[in-house]
DNA sequence: AGATGTTTATACTCTT
DNA sequence: AAGAGTATAAACATCT
């Protein structure tokens, strides 16, 4: 999501960081846990890939990018969990494939951006895919995307708020204002972070006509979302095709943690005491 | 020194 | 049940 947001399409850690902490108060604390657990997963995963910084951008640290490659990592718009591990295949020749080959032509395209936005004196819309919700035929977003959990200010059906998120693999607020949200235009995460988001301090475009263009220059597939424009209409992880067009049922499977009686839910968990998940 | 990055390990959830 | 995916911890190396 962090990467995807910005405009070069990679960013160094410590931005990472400061995405995640600014969106999600739940990881305000506890931060040597979540970020540990980060670099982890930035460096683990091939889908993740370090670009060195050139001369002209001191600072500490590479940035980190998503491999061109991954586009059909994650299902129909939903970060919560990736639809199958993406690792570099060497038949994989629609981009780069080794880390060092997506580095550069990341760079590359980066400067092109950027070569762009200073040309036209204007801003290049965001491509990101996650934050937007705007470049969207349709208006409804799925409940469980992540742009509708993140945006509610984690508040229960019973009234219940809580301050924080449940670890990661389990961040499911729910909720039932399946109306509230995503119409087309100014709204999408601008509004959603205007209205109910605490931080605002990364204001995100929500212009949209960049979409046919990928962050990697190419008009292929969007990344991470499964070769849609988007979630144009967001679904669960295990989409009910039935119900796709039209508003989709919740989820069929409600994970365990929603129910009151959670301790997964409850804000009052101790930081470090290790909770069963 | 502290931040960043890599690797290994373990335990858990989810999907097939 | 097995395998994949995820979260976390920890040790260690490298970089700024």
């Amino acid at each position: 999501m962090a990467i995807q947001s910005s405009q070069e399409k990679m960013l160094p850690l410590s931005e990472i960081y400061k995405f995640i902490m600014d969106r999600f108060p739940y990881y305000r604390e506890n931060t040597q846990r979540w970020q540990n657990s980060l670099r982890h997963n930035l460096s683990f995963n091939d889908c993740f890939i370090k670009i060195p910084r050139r001369p002209d951008q001191p600072g500490k640290g590479s940035f980190w990018a998503l491999h061109p490659s991954c586009g059909d990592m994650f299902e129909n718009g939903s970060f919560l969990r990736r639809r199958k591990r993406f690792k570099v295949m060497k038949s994989d020749h629609l981009a780069p494939t080794k880390p060092s080959d997506a580095a550069q032509y990341l760079q590359q395209q980066a400067k092109l951006r950027l070569s762009a936005l200073a040309a036209s004196g204007t801003h290049l819309p965001q491509m990101s895919t996650y934050n937007l919700g705007v470049s969207q035929t349709s208006s409804f977003k799925h409940p469980f995307a992540i742009e509708n959990i993140i945006a509610r200010e984690y508040k229960m059906p019973g009234g219940l708020a809580f301050s924080t998120m449940p670890p990661m693999s389990a961040a499911y607020p729910l909720h039932n204002q399946l109306t509230t949200v995503g119409s087309p235009i100014g709204t999408g995460w601008h509004h959603m972070y205007s209205s109910s988001m605490i931080d605002t301090t990364t204001p995100i475009s929500m212009a949209n006509s960049d979409y046919s263009v990928s962050a990697y220059g190419m008009p292929i597939k969007p990344l991470c979302h499964g070769g849609q424009t988007l979630p144009a209409i967001p679904v669960p992880i295990k989409p009910t095709p039935a119900a796709m067009p039209t508003l989709p049922a919740l989820p069929t499977h409600i994970p365990a943690i929603l129910s009151n009686s959670s301790p997964s839910l409850s804000p009052n968990i101790s930081p470090n005491s290790n909770q069963p998940k």
